[in-house]
DNA sequence: GAGTGGTCTAGACCACCGT
DNA sequence: CGGTGGTCTAGACCACTCC
């Protein structure tokens, strides 16, 4: 006796509930109604209202108080580096409009580094693709992305002028985490020249290694930001 | 018909499922049982199979794929900035021996930004820390933290020579989640000779925005952190 | 088609919080 | 104490993936 629908139940009440966030009819420290309520509201069992609350909690919507109740939260900062993978959304979030331009993209054999951290074999290939990404035409991030040519499952580099991440996803390899290294650095003449900006200017630098949803690594990349763009922010949250 | 414990079964169950992923009883890439299977084995229903592998799945350590089964992963890094608080423990991990000496600590009335952020009035106080972490004996990270005096709820200062996270935890504020603002920048004159480094080297600068379990701010951090002491490293998730 | 994880229910009892 | 979230069960059916 049940509907054809898209999202599942838990979405539903996930979604009614942020809009009552956002919109404000629930305000920042105010107390939902208690699960079992919620549940009346919802039609639906409280497990699925738990679960629905879950993953506000994980976002850092709400909060929750053993023999209490559950409130909202301030919300938490969205486009930071640790939830977001695209840098167009957080260009675009910090105000200025991004778009991006490809230097090179060719096919070699991988270094022994880059060997082992896409888990290949030296006989293999990748594809290089070098590119700069702006924020209102100024250059903010040079980056340098590898991904295996079997990954990849394609030779065709016109691709390539897309999202690496919509990229992967067509090719069946979407990403769903990715390690960061960072690392302060001042720009090298020839980092400098890309990003225009004078040598020795602060930098940050991000070797990234991104994998799919079977844990294997299908992309690495180098990245220079520049330090005044945007603020790059982690939310971090207790073990 | 319920036996004392102190873990829940979930608890139990995730535990065991990761000492046989960590003891290499189930390596990467293996196949776990189905979740019918797990139920049996542990003797609970399948909901709390599910919720166990829940958590396992979000901290990187298994895959889940629809229609197929749940595979052991590549082990993500722990003591990352997203899901670590402590550096003591970041600096140990990288292989150092952690220290660290309290410069100065003063009560003061806050600047209208940190007044901003902590959400307090002009006219309450914070406790100012100002310190610096070796590894070993090279200082790494110099930082200036600001709690409220109302949230320390004491102003003995005797305490602030333990972890300010453990002091905020006294407090019953515990810390669970945060927010850093990253900037790569060069040290001035006055860091560099606090961090025995030239100026102009290469520093990361960390804002963070400490909050406790109900969402309020009870703690404002200013760290410079030495570049290449150790690898900063963020886990990244896809939304 | 067989096997897997994904969703959902209805109900029970426990453990903690504030008054 | 009453109210809240925390844990757990047993069972049902759906949706996807692989062979």
């Amino acid at each position: 006796m049940r509907r054809v629908r898209q999202p599942s139940l838990v979405e539903q009440v996930r979604t009614s509930l942020l809009e009552d966030i956002r919109s404000g009819r629930l305000a920042v420290g105010d107390k939902l109604p208690n699960e079992y309520e919620l549940a009346d509201q919802f039609a639906v069992s409280r497990a699925t209202v738990r679960e629905s609350i879950q993953g506000l909690l994980e976002a850092g919507h709400l909060t929750r108080q053993r023999g209490n109740g559950t409130f909202v939260a301030p919300a938490p900062s969205r486009h930071a580096l640790d939830t977001t993978v695209s840098y167009t959304a957080m260009i675009r979030e910090a105000g200025h409009e991004p778009s991006e331009t490809v230097l090179r993209t060719l096919f070699r054999a991988p270094t022994p580094t880059e060997a082992d951290r896409l888990g290949l074999t030296l006989d293999e290939r990748v594809v290089e693709v070098e590119r700069i990404r702006f924020g209102d035409g100024r250059p903010l991030i040079y980056s340098r992305d590898r991904i295996p040519e079997t990954v990849l499952g394609t030779t065709d580099t016109d691709l390539l002028g897309n999202s690496l991440y919509v990229v992967l996803e067509w090719a069946g390899h979407k990403v769903t985490r990715a390690t960061a290294h960072l690392k302060p650095i001042t720009a090298n003449a020839k980092i400098a020249r890309l990003l225009q900006i004078r040598p020795r200017t602060p930098l940050l630098h991000i070797l990234q290694t991104d994998h799919d949803a079977d844990g294997r690594p299908v992309m690495l990349s180098d990245e220079w930001h520049v330090a005044d763009a945007f603020d790059l922010i982690v939310n971090r949250r207790a073990p």
